[in-house]
DNA sequence: CGACGGGACGC
DNA sequence: CGACGGGACGC
């Protein structure tokens, strides 16, 4: 960002502390400082005047550091008058630069703070606590409307724009106070870029995240997609947009056993090509690899393309019905060999197809337990893991598939831009059993630290975090 | 090495 | 009535 926009861009910082000022075109800066001065820390006072002419179109910006102090400004000098003779100014909050709107900015979108707050909060608690910003005009919680329990939100609607605008910067961090978008206009849309809907869990039905290895090779084979277009050798190219190391590969396609080498391919300066020749001892392996691992997500977002190759040495036999049937067969020895044998699958061995095949999202060769349900997200949080990711964090809904497995899951939360996350659990024995079984561990090619989380820290003495 | 977010109202 | 720089063509 260059100085100019440095410059420009913090005028609308913090929000709504910019005034919008309607004078006469003889009022000056000199004569509006002396009157606003008094309400808090002026960062800047603009005169709009008249590119040719210098004089002014009436019409300045007064920035404030604070919002309140630029709430209250308003609120004391809409309609003074700055000098002797001339008409009463109007004040205004200032739209933000980049807002391209011109609207009055009204005491309706200044005067209603929307906050996070205990769920045994009641409308007289949350008057209560927000009493000392102001005259509260109403205070609303925002319940289930069939059960009438809390949702943890609310509503405090004050007489005047400062009032909430201090409520909003002195108020406990954990309340999490912001202006209320107004109520007329349909429910914000942003609100879908903050949200995170739970996965849906089936509980009872383990297979239900896997697909059977039954019902894939019914499908694959009757459509005959997976080997219709394709030489089959037992070397398969490993292309990557992303850098990936040779071992990082390795670790993946060793999962299937059978594996020969991997090699990252290099220029003749030593570079990564950013494709890794996997070659397996066996036919049977690499088709496996290829279905399974074929457009695989390492890192998460980044898709792995394969393409058998010719190595030379390796020419298929005819394919036909027999060549397939023998790789059918060593495939489904693979599946059905049990725990010494390639786990890709265990999730779904043995149990019963799942009405729809969907991918299996979940490829270790850690043996899990089968899935169990997640509690309710307002269950008290007994036990956090703190887990670390190399090289990059799992997808929330794969963490939770395998993080559920244990028992009382409550919530899997990774922190933004960076390779860690929490998850919380209702109950301290499956938070101990998920380290003891997860920790060191590799799923879907990530490997993970599993850990007990240090206690969140105590930023406020009047609350505790809600989780 | 690797640490803390979410959130919307019966017009 | 009373909106702040300069300067411009996309998925």
């Amino acid at each position: 960002m260059d100085e100019s926009n440095r410059a420009s861009s913090y005028l609308d910082e913090p929000a709504n502390s910019r005034l919008f000022l309607v004078t006469s075109k003889s009022i000056t800066e000199e004569t509006i400082r002396e009157h606003f001065t008094a309400f808090g820390e002026i960062q800047d006072i603009r005169v709009v005047k008249d590119k040719q002419t210098k004089e002014s179109k009436g019409v300045s910006f007064v920035k404030f550091a604070k919002s309140s102090q630029a709430c209250t400004a308003m609120e004391e000098m809409h309609g003074a008058c700055l000098a002797e003779g001339t008409k009463p100014i109007k004040v205004f909050i200032a739209q933000s630069r980049s807002s391209g709107s011109h609207r009055d900015v009204e005491d309706e979108e200044l005067t209603r703070i929307f906050v996070m707050i205990p769920k045994s909060f009641s409308e007289d608690d949350l008057k209560d606590t927000f009493k000392v910003y102001g005259d509260i005009e109403q205070a609303i919680i925002i319940r289930n409307k069939s059960t009438g329990e809390s949702k943890g939100l609310g509503y405090v609607r004050f007489h005047k724009p400062s009032q909430a605008a201090k409520a909003i910067e002195n108020c406990d961090k954990t309340f999490r106070a912001i202006l209320a978008e107004p109520r007329t206009k349909t429910a914000s849309t942003d609100s879908e870029y903050f949200s995170n809907p739970r996965t849906e869990h089936s509980g009872n039905d383990p297979g239900a995240n896997s697909y059977t290895f039954g019902e894939y090779l019914s499908s694959s084979y009757a459509t005959g997609d997976t080997w219709s277009s394709d030489v089959i050798t037992r070397c398969l190219l490993v292309s990557s947009r992303v850098a990936v190391t040779q071992e990082q590969i390795r670790g993946l396609f060793d999962l299937i056993p059978g594996i020969d080498f991997c090699e990252m391919q290099r220029d003749q300066h030593g570079f990564s090509k950013g494709q890794v020749l996997v070659r397996y001892n066996n036919l049977g392996s690499a088709v496996y690899a290829k279905e399974k691992l074929n457009g695989f997500e390492y890192p998460p977002g980044n898709r792995l393309s394969l393409t058998y190759i010719d190595d030379g040495e390796d020419r298929t036999s005819p394919v036909g019905k027999m060549a397939m049937q023998l790789v059918a067969a060593q495939m489904m020895s693979m599946v059905w060999n049990g725990p010494s044998g390639a786990q890709l699958m265990k999730t779904s061995a043995g149990y019963t197809a799942a009405p729809v095949p969907q991918k299996a999202r979940v490829q270790t060769d850690v043996s899990l337990p089968p899935l169990r349900k997640l509690v309710a997200s307002d269950s008290v949080v007994k036990e956090r893991l703190f887990v670390i990711f190399n090289p990059s964090p799992l997808p929330v809904d794969v963490l939770e598939d395998v993080f559920c497995r244990f028992g009382s899951l409550m919530e899997v939360y990774l922190v933004p831009g960076r390779n860690v996350g929490y998850i919380k659990y209702a109950d301290r024995k499956p938070a101990h059993d998920a380290i003891a079984l997860l920790h060191g561990k590799v799923i879907n090619g990530i490997k993970m630290k599993v850990m007990l989380a240090d206690p969140p820290k105590e930023e406020s003495h009047k609350r505790q975090r809600t989780y």
